[in-house]
DNA sequence: CTCTTGATCTTCT
DNA sequence: GAAGATCAAGAGC
């Protein structure tokens, strides 16, 4: 196999910040959101740095919470520090972290990632080579990382799903968010601009 | 590079 | 019955 580029530019890993618990999601989700970027997700040992998100609330039309609960949503409503994932287009799945308190129904969309982990399971997964095309997309990094509907409601501090904090300071980008036809226009994207690895470029 | 379209199906109205 | 927090492929420039 030929050599390739490795995922950082510097060629470095950076190492593991200390496990985030749940009460790390216990916040405000616009204030999760931006604290997310540059944070490791691991799902089974597989997975990268987070470089965009996009935050919800249940008073956002945008958002699954906004007309109340719901079998798809119930997690929502439930307390911070557990995944949400549901079906998008009948074919991708797109994983949640709940934040805030029980009742708020708010939640941060894990949008892409720079992978660090176990990249050849990504690219068996994706039948992809290119590591920046991995998991720049909610539906591509969740194939990426085998997370699927029983991934559903797990606690985000215990294996399967492990985060660690970001080990560096890094300046976080907002925007417009992605794909919605409601609320278009709130800044609520939150990323690393500039970086190779998004769904999408911020704008200048 | 940008734009358009098909795939596929669960959820909610 | 329609919409949807998406993706990949194809056409056109």
């Amino acid at each position: 196999m030929a050599p390739r580029k490795p995922p950082r530019s510097n060629g470095s890993t950076p190492r593991l910040g200390k496990p985030l618990k749940r009460a790390f999601f216990g916040r405000s989700v616009h204030e999760v959101a931006p604290d997310l970027i540059g944070a490791t997700m691991l799902v089974s040992g597989v997975g990268g740095l987070i470089v965009e998100v996009e935050a919800y609330h249940h008073t956002d039309p945008a958002a699954h919470s906004y007309r109340g609960p719901t079998e798809r949503n119930r997690v929502m409503f439930g307390p911070p520090g557990f995944s949400y994932v549901y079906r998008s287009y009948g074919i991708h799945w797109c994983v949640n972290f709940v934040c805030e308190e029980e009742g708020s129904a708010s939640a941060v969309l894990i949008r892409a990632l720079e992978p660090t982990h176990g990249i050849a399971t990504m690219r068996r997964r994706r039948h992809l080579e290119d590591v920046r095309a991995l998991c720049s997309g909610p539906g591509k990094l969740t194939e990426a990382l085998g997370v699927t509907i029983d991934h559903n409601a797990l606690p985000l501090d215990r294996p399967p799903i492990v985060l660690h904090a970001r080990t560096t300071d890094v300046e976080v980008a907002t925007g417009i968010r992605i794909g919605i036809t409601k609320a278009v226009e709130l800044p609520w994207r939150y990323g690393i601009k500039g970086s190779k690895f998004l769904s999408k470029p911020f704008p200048k």
